[in-house]
DNA sequence: GTAAGACCTACCGTTGACGTCAGGGTCAAG
DNA sequence: CTTGACCCTGACGTCAACGGTAGGTCTTAC
């Protein structure tokens, strides 16, 4: 598969599938001709790659997390590395939650005062 | 109060408390000699922008908040935006809980992998 | 064999929330 | 009236994840 149609299966840019490879997440092979061939998982790979970066982890832990994820198994500093990102989404999700309840405040009192 | 103590009692750097008066959410006083001269809630509010910031709110829209902070009320347009934040939050949560499920994963195949 | 797409490398540009530095003024104490 | 801590205004630097552009190459259908 070429980078156009892995772009388009997995929702991303052509730029960001280079970006990604310049990162160390993918390797694509090459064609005689240069052009990059992917993989059927590759776009799989991609949507895991964005589920992970839209919960904030750096282009770095995510390479970091790549031999993990093809071995299936982890050392000792994989594992404190996923306990703390996981520490660290558990309490970004309670910023985002205390952030909302903020704004939901505001939403009530200002219903309030029309009422 | 000055902004150094306003910066150690809300715990953001006085840089930021510069870059929030730039962005037109603080607007502290002056003393006889030009420095900034803070009111007592300030350090709420600036306890209250990080909250947002760290909800992925940019500064414009907290900026256009801030009538309604101090009024209580909201305008058609006020509503909407909120509405709008209220539900990208939301989204934002479902993402994080959706990557930290994946590294649960990850984690729990590699301590299966193990046992 | 040629023309349209799709692809290549290399490089500069963007955005947001600050960090950092330079060069100088202010304030309270002694 | 000087010292030291604190503050001021620019203005450039940073970092991440790409966006966009220029100038050229590959692939494929006709």
């Amino acid at each position: 598969m070429r980078i156009g149609e892995v772009a388009r299966r997995s929702g991303v840019s052509v730029r960001a599938l280079r970006y990604y490879e310049e990162q160390g997440l993918l390797t694509p092979g090459r064609s005689p001709g240069g052009q990059r061939e992917y993989p059927e998982d590759a776009v799989d790979r991609v949507r895991f790659f964005q589920q992970l970066y839209a919960a904030g982890l750096p282009s770095r832990r995510i390479a970091e997390l790549l031999p993990c994820i093809d071995t299936g198994t982890t050392t000792v500093e994989q594992r404190a590395m996923l306990d703390a990102e996981r520490e660290r989404i558990r309490k970004q999700i309670d910023g985002y939650t205390a952030a909302l309840a903020r704004l939901d405040e505001l939403v009530e009192a200002a219903a309030a005062r029309r009422a």
